[in-house]
DNA sequence: ACTGCATTTAATGATTTTTTAATAAGTTCC
DNA sequence: GGAACTTATTAAAAAATCATTAAATGCAGT
């Protein structure tokens, strides 16, 4: 995966932040347009992408709700000044930072470092004594290893992301098994069984995934 | 409660904007006139309100206007261009925001979710020792967890959204049961019972939901 | 193709919420 | 005070939802 992916349809601009953000150490991607972004972006991912408003056929803002779809790699929306600006107030809700051209480098660079020690620092997922591995998808409990299988990680990574928050079972079972699957609600509770049985003390009694009746589950904690 | 009701006689404009704002992910239902939105509007509710302002029969202003009477739920008024400026501002007055057509999907879509969040992100209500956790539908009472039920929930919120007003019996079945349901209204009386036990300090003479003799019910806080 | 594991389905049992219905208690108004 | 009406209380039935289990299916690796 590479570090940072640039979305830019002006080559030389695009060319010159590659050069600068190399310089700084690390490793970039681009794409000229919104498609080829997508693509880029589903097969390798990335861990912070530089998004650019202004894109010929797809424009950023697609290109955002696209890739939020997907899920929430940070974001910095590339904007010229003369924006407007409800129209960014939008977008900058689904991306993390906005920054106006045309910008001083050194500017944008702190951003992506403010980011980076932000969010990336956080590749582990933890919550009292159950603890996830994002990059290895292992689990362990009291700093003991539980096997999880993936959809257990899932899902339970979900809950955990959204700690205190009431999921609703439709909610969850969209974002993970797809909203369109064939498959049964019930196998979303049967998951909920064998998730408690590895990771509650007590399963019979579930502390941390608590079933709010006639909505769904929440992650206690 | 759907998330959106969008008030306009173009259907064709309007099954184009239900699209997009389902794809967005939020719950729509749709009126062609005034009549059917105030209907709709009293049997289902909504947490937002896209109008048109030149409608056949009743005006938008009036539908605004008799919307106003029942609660304060955001709206935004869709207009175009060359509806006259003093117009415009008495009615915006009483929207939270307006739009001109033809307008750009994305600024309503931003707009939308400027509203929502700003309006959704009190993700708790409090009023005295009684504490709604909105995201993950809990209630506190004196900082110590008070299991509820998803229907008194819906009740407690409902009241508390309203301090100080009475809400008609009537009023509060037909948001929270549906107005077209079965049930019979001593339900909700029944309900009153419950949240009561769980929330009052002496349950025999409730200080926070008193009854309004012939009328309803009303939070006092 | 076989094996082992992950996932899904289906059936059953248990639990919780919601509603109903009957009765008691309280208000209003004459 | 008493009739008429409204609300509170209770207990129990009904409905809805969730948990559990076991068995079937799918799937990847050997």
């Amino acid at each position: 995966m590479t570090d940072i992916l640039i979305v830019e349809d002006n080559k030389e601009l695009s060319g010159l932040l590659s050069d600068l953000l190399r310089a700084e150490g690390f490793t970039v991607s681009a794409a000229a347009d919104g498609e080829k972004a997508l693509s880029l972006y589903e097969k390798y991912g990335a861990r912070l992408i530089l998004l650019d408003i202004n894109l010929p056929g797809m424009d950023g803002f697609a290109v955002c709700r696209k890739i939020r779809e997907i899920d929430n790699v940070p974001m910095i929306i590339l904007t010229a000044r003369t924006e407007r600006e409800d129209k960014l107030s939008g977008i900058v809700l689904g991306a993390d930072d906005y920054i106006e051209k045309p910008y001083d480098i050194d500017i944008l660079i702190a951003k992506i470092r403010g980011i980076f020690r932000r969010r990336l620092a956080i590749d582990t997922l933890s919550d009292g004594s159950i603890s996830l591995d994002l990059a290895g998808e292992t689990v362990t409990k009291d700093g003991r290893n539980v096997p999880v299988t993936a959809k257990e990680f899932e899902l339970l990574r979900l809950l955990m992301e959204n700690k205190g928050q009431t999921l609703g079972k439709e909610f969850i079972f969209g974002r993970i098994w797809g909203s369109d699957s064939e498959s049964e609600l019930q196998t979303l509770t049967v998951h909920i069984k064998w998730l408690r049985e590895k990771i509650e003390d007590d399963p019979k009694s579930p502390r941390r995934i608590v079933t709010v009746w006639g909505k769904g589950y929440r992650w206690e904690g």
